[in-house]
DNA sequence: ACCAAAACCTAACACTAGTTAGAAAATGTC
DNA sequence: GACATTTTCTAACTAGTGTTAGGTTTTGGT
């Protein structure tokens, strides 16, 4: 055990990142490692030299895909105050997600457009990180409404379903450039939370009015 | 143009079927014609007397994919009253595009996983397609807006966004026999309406109120 | 029973896939 | 500068790819 492997890690990241993008582009079949070798500057034959298969090379963009959101949003969750509201808590999840899937968007891509079509085994034991992901929102949502802040009678599994799927769709369409992530988590968050809010329990925190603007008569 | 040319289109059905769940399961290029054929109980060879080549039969597979939902959901939408509301107009179309995409789920899931790997020109026609089902949604909700039944502030390309991604990722976690589609279709609508529903002009419609169950304290 | 059209099959083609063994180059250490 | 280690390359093998040409069977109408 006291080899001194150390196989530099640059290079190893030069071709996973070549992976991503081109398993991104062409998915899980359509990917040839003569293709990630030319995107990496190297010849098919070397990359074994890093990775000992393609099913080696999926499976480590695939866990890098969702350990890199699980990571961001723990972190950012981590920095709230103890008794930040529902509502700080999913803006915040929101935010840290989208940031995260935009930032590392090769391998989020990669991951959503190749999950489908990878070998079993390789799939399952990702889909157990995906899950420690799942419950975690679980919780912010759980607890948020048993502190009343959301309503009583809200599916919270469905809702969080919902917000996940909509969230894993944004790299479809998001172009850097164009809208901020912040001005989207701000309006998906607008969107979920003043759906979630009771509002039998009247307007707690602020956001939730229209800041100015044209206001619309009632009726 | 007096030709009779009519290929028995049950045969051609039987392929396209089983070429959506190969599609499905295997993505663009990890699908074979081998695979296929065998799906349909046939040999490889045959299939081309139905499809000239595997582009044509994918190209099949994602306009029979999105046309459904697009007729589904514009017949659901024709049926309702001409002064319908903003709410029943989107829990309409809601459910009748999880209706659709459940119900066809094999060129759904197909045309999910299959999108961004397939050529250019391919994708480029059924693009085409999407974006005028985008454009439906789009006029749903701007006409609520104008209306004054969702908040004058609320983004709607954005909102529409992220309803559609979060329907279109329902097939990924969707069994039938759990869940049904009501109630998937009325928690979503809840979530969504519900957000975008301008609190300064009053409560409208029923459906916002918590039916019975516990109610929660506010504070 | 006959026959043409429709539907399917067989066998092969040129090509590309993942992977490997072994040689060659690059790198760093003394 | 020599030498061992790390990294890359070359060249090949087998297996499987989409597609096709031409033959065989099935079908349905007369």
């Amino acid at each position: 055990m006291t080899k001194k492997l150390a196989k530099s890690a640059i290079s190893q990241k030069r071709v996973l990142d070549a992976a991503a993008r081109i398993f991104r582009d062409f998915g899980y079949a359509g990917t040839t490692m003569r293709a990630i070798a030319d995107e990496a500057d190297l010849k098919a034959g070397s990359i074994y030299y890093h990775y000992k298969s393609k099913d080696e090379l999926i499976s480590a963009v695939l866990d890098i895909g969702i350990h890199a959101v699980i990571d961001t949003v723990q972190n950012a969750l981590k920095a709230l105050p103890e008794d930040a509201s529902g509502r700080q808590r999913i803006e915040t999840a929101i935010h840290a997600h989208l940031s995260a899937i935009i930032d590392i968007g090769d391998y989020t891509l990669a991951t959503r457009r190749v999950f489908g079509q990878v070998p079993e085994a390789i799939r399952a034991k990702n889909m157990r990180l995906r899950n420690s992901y799942g419950s975690m929102w679980q919780d912010i949502l759980v607890e948020a409404q048993k502190r009343g802040e959301f309503r009583a009678d809200a599916n919270i599994t469905l809702a969080r379903l919902f917000i996940l799927g909509a969230l894993n769709w944004t790299v479809e369409w998001f172009k850097p450039g164009g809208r901020t992530i912040d001005d989207v988590a701000r309006e998906f968050s607008s969107v979920v939370v003043d759906g979630l809010l009771d509002k039998q329990a009247g307007e707690i925190s602020g956001s939730a009015q229209p800041p100015s603007g044209p206001r619309v008569r009632a009726i």
